[in-house]
DNA sequence: CTAGGGTTAG
């Protein structure tokens, strides 16, 4: 599927990236564990070089401080034992200078030894120098304890102090503190500089919308008071306001200050990532390009993603090959991972698998993204063992992501039988309250169809997250608990609401965590779709409008969808038609939904137009679905020449290999039409490698409507033989030979049935009204207006028999007398739904019902019956179409 | 004394 909407926004390629570019200084600094000594270097047995004893202090001093300067940390340290070695005293110009390159080695040995050493001479806390980078030392290398108490012995802070102190409880995320630290510097009467706004603009980012955004704003408003237009200082309001969810605010800063570089460009880039805006990111990436800005590992990490979800793999390889041209950019760990991500998003596995080979340091983030790469495609063994090889070979301890990225794997694999087993792994590594592990156990039992145990994970949860929310609603919508999945909705619609959010900061794009998305809304209105709850989708549409989901393909052709198999065809061709990108499964799902409804010309119609579009470059190429769709249009329309020709043309015109499910199709397609002899002829040419069960039963299903005894037989006994556990296959059967009167061989059929331990799944009927889904079961009498349903019944059938209504009594399993079945008839989940339609809306409303399995032929004769008495158009939607009633007729050409 | 990047739901 591709779901690339950023045609438009993407110049042509190739994306004329530059061929190389001087590394970046900080890229090639290698990780400070490597260079981190087993020994402080002050405790170091090998006496330091003999040095000239008349070097002063000030000569010392210089030589240090250039050393630190040019990030030569090690020499730094070296100069300074040489100094004290030759007896020269450190001033307070060494200290911090010593003390940063200790900070550039994370050497806390070092770094205390030379607190102690400060204290010694006298700078312990006396020298606010000193003291400041003391508190950075210890905000970069030790801990938040160790910081605090440097801080608290400072008696005449400077401004550097606050900051210093400020950016280093944010380095240990205690956000909330380095916010009443910034309060008490305001209250000491501290003036503010740029340094400070990028510390308090993260901790504001931090602290989520709620709690952040006001100070934030304030900020910013400061920085533009006293005329702050540090690049540095923008950069940092930039990343605050898109991790807030204000990525336009994000974006307004960033275009309205001239100084931007690779980092505001970097920060863009990835805002539009992480909101989902992904043909932006990639529209500013090409821009960024453009205008020869210089790009870095985290350029790369950024847009990535973004290839990704677009599944632009034309633009993924080539940012893969500009990596490859600037050797430095592989060796930055996060660029890996991307591009294992990318390839694999963009289901080019085997790429992902040869780029990650070729990494060496393989990190646990390379791993995760190779595992859910192969979870992702399908390729659960390959995700299990890769994830054994992590723990067994590479010794590397799983983390949540491992966690949450293998499980979709262990669900699936059918050889990976004890699923609750990884359950309990994760509680043994201490994962139990992590958030994307409960995600994915949540995931996991409904898959497993225990749901209740979903429902527990999902109500202990301390915090939810939308993919929470989503996860849950995903599994209500898998088991059928349609109702739940809409109930939840909207439970998490109101949370939204509801949110402690003061008025004016109302307006935020991302929203909590409990803002609905494309995601849910994609997962959601399958649910309405099977409810035929379109009251429901309608609001749902509505919500989509409003929070500007509605052009998102997945979430249109969701609505496409639903509105069709709602009954409003039109509603549905609307949408289809405003739709601004479309592909595939858009295309697809309008022509399915004209074939549902009869309209098999404009399916033809649509495909046609869909090759045409696509011939001139266009969103989307048929494909096998596609095909399935033009020719159940084609079937349920009659037009056998045209599928036919489609059905020997579809490989050569179009390169799509016909498939069991295609013959399937036109074996349904030449049944239906009466020409029995050649649907089992076509039957017979399948390749015999090709599984016949959905061909044999379409070919069962045609002996049904015309009521071909010896055929069905033929038909149902390969079929079974196939499949001797599926209840559908013996009702047809059965009903073929009730047809024919041939009762006892019917009777036989339902015994075989029974001793099969087969169940027939009980036919089901629900209709919307008002805002609920009201159901009925086959003879019914839970409902509140059972009675009143029955009653209505029956005086009906009086006045249908008047007209001139035959019961027609041939799907009637049970042997009973004429009368006994006329009234099992009248409890047919169908008729108690029309009946409680009829009785609960005002005339002339149309009625709208959904059933489980094919609508009967009683239910069927007896509702043309019902339109035309009733003068109410009613549409029956069962399990394979629409009957659209109206006036006496029905729209499909099936029953008679 | 300061900013930007990898995982989960379809």
């Amino acid at each position: 599927m591709s779901s690339c909407n950023c045609h438009q926004l993407l110049s042509p390629l190739p994306l004329a990236l530059p061929s190389s570019h001087s590394p970046p200084s900080l890229q090639t600094q290698p990780p400070p564990s490597i260079q981190k000594p087993t020994a402080s270097p002050l405790t170091s047995k090998t006496p330091p070089k003999p040095t000239s004893p008349s070097r002063s202090t000030a000569s010392w001093v210089d030589a240090l401080r250039s050393r630190t300067r040019s990030n030569d940390f090690r020499e730094a340290i070296s100069t300074y034992i040489e100094m004290t070695v030759s007896g020269a005293r450190p001033d307070n110009f060494a200290f911090p200078a010593v003390l940063k390159a200790v900070s550039g080695l994370q050497d806390l040995k070092t770094g205390e030894q030379i607190h102690a050493a400060a204290v010694k001479f006298g700078y312990g806390s006396s020298s606010v120098t000193v003291a400041n980078t003391l508190v950075n030392m210890y905000g970069k290398c030790g801990g938040i304890g160790d910081v605090c108490k440097v801080f608290d012995r400072i008696t005449d802070r400077d401004q550097v102090s606050w900051n210093s102190f400020i950016a280093a409880l944010c380095r240990f995320e205690k956000w909330e503190q380095a916010l009443e630290a910034f309060r008490a510097m305001q209250m000491e009467n501290m003036e503010l500089s740029s340094f400070t706004l990028v510390s308090v603009a993260l901790a504001c980012s931090n602290l989520g919308v709620m709690h952040g955004l006001r100070l934030g704003k304030q900020l910013h408003g400061y920085s533009l008071r006293v005329g702050d237009q540090k690049t540095f200082t923008n950069n940092a309001l930039m990343a605050m306001y898109a991790k807030l969810g204000r990525v336009d605010d994000s974006k307004a800063l960033f275009e309205s200050f001239v100084d931007r570089d690779m980092v505001s460009w970097n920060t863009m880039i990835s805002s539009f990532s992480q909101s989902d805006r992904f043909s932006e990111a990639l529209a500013f990436f090409r821009l960024m390009v453009l205008e020869g800005v210089e790009l870095d590992g985290v350029t790369i990490a950024s847009v990535l993603p973004a290839c990704s979800h677009l599944e632009r793999l034309d633009v993924g390889k080539e940012i893969h090959a500009y990596v490859l041209r600037n050797n430095d950019l592989i060796e930055n760990s996060f660029v890996g991972s991307a591009l294992v991500d990318m390839y694999c998003n963009c289901r080019q596995v085997e790429s992902g698998r040869r780029v990650f080979d070729h990494i060496l340091g393989r990190r646990i983030e390379l791993w995760n993204a190779m595992i859910s790469g192969y979870a992702r495609n399908g390729l659960d063994e390959k995700a299990l063992i890769l994830f054994i090889e992590m723990i067994k070979v590479a010794g590397l301890l799983p983390n949540t992501t491992t966690m949450a990225s293998v499980m979709p794997a262990c669900v699936h694999c059918e050889a990976f039988s004890n699923k609750e087993s990884i359950h309990g792994y994760a509680v043994k590594l201490g994962f139990k309250e992590d958030r994307y592990v409960q995600n994915a156990l949540m995931d996991m039992y409904s898959r497993m169809g225990k749901m209740d145990i979903s429902e527990t994970i999902f109500d202990s949860m301390e915090v939810r997250d939308r993919v929470s929310w989503n996860t849950m609603i995903t599994g209500y919508v898998l088991s059928g608990r349609y109702s739940n999945a809409l109930v939840l909705l909207h439970e998490m619609q109101r949370m939204e609401n509801t949110k402690d959010v003061k008025k004016d900061d109302n307006d935020d794009e991302k929203g909590g965590p409990y803002k609905p998305n494309a995601i849910t809304l994609m997962t959601v209105l399958p649910g309405c779709a099977a409810l035929a709850a379109i009251a429901k989708g309608k609001e749902i549409h509505a919500y989509a409008i409003r929070n500007m989901l509605a052009s998102d393909i997945t979430v249109g052709s969701a609505l496409v969808d639903m509105y069709a198999k709602c009954g409003c065809l039109n509603l549905s061709r609307r949408v289809f038609n405003e739709m601004p990108n479309k592909n595939v499964i858009t295309w697809n799902v309008l022509i399915m939904a004209c074939g549902m409804h009869g309209k098999g010309e404009e399916a033809l119609e649509l495909f046609k137009n869909m090759v045409a579009e696509a011939g001139r470059g266009g969103e989307a190429k048929p494909n096998e679905v596609t095909f399935i769709t033009v020719f159940a249009a084609c079937s349920h329309s009659g037009l056998i020449s045209e599928g036919l020709n489609l059905f020997y043309r579809m490989k050569h015109d179009h390169g799509v290999e016909p498939t069991s499910d295609h013959y399937a199709c036109v074996v349904d397609l030449l049944g239906r039409a009466g020409q029995l002899e050649e649907a089992y002829e076509l039957v017979n040419t399948m390749p015999a490698e090709f599984d016949k069960v959905g061909a044999w039963s379409s070919l069962l299903g045609a002996c049904r409507i015309h009521q071909n005894v010896e055929l069905g037989e033929v038909a149902a006994k390969n079929l079974l033989h196939l499949e001797p556990n599926v209840a559908s296959h013996y009702v047809l059967l059965s009903n073929i030979y009730s047809s024919a009167g041939l009762w006892n061989k019917a009777m036989e059929v339902r015994k075989n049935m029974r001793q099969m331990g087969v169940k027939k799944e009980p036919g089901c009927s629900w209709i919307e009204f008002r805002d609920e889904v009201h159901k009925f079961m086959a003879g019914d009498v839970s409902h509140p207006q059972s009675e009143q349903l029955h009653g209505f019944l029956e005086t009906l059938s009086e006045k249908m028999r008047k007209e001139g209504y035959v019961p027609d009594t041939s799907c009637v399993l049970h042997n009973v007398d004429e009368d006994e079945k006329e009234n099992l008839l009248c409890g047919h989940s169908e008729k108690l739904a029309i009946a409680f339609g009829i009785l609960n809306t005002p005339p002339g409303t149309t009625i709208r019902v959904a059933k489980n399995l094919r609508v009967c032929n009683d239910c069927h004769a007896a509702t043309k019956f019902i339109s035309k008495i009733m003068e109410r158009e009613i549409i029956v939607r069962d399990v394979r179409r629409f009957h659209h009633f109206k006036e006496g007729t029905c729209s499909c050409g099936d029953y008679w």
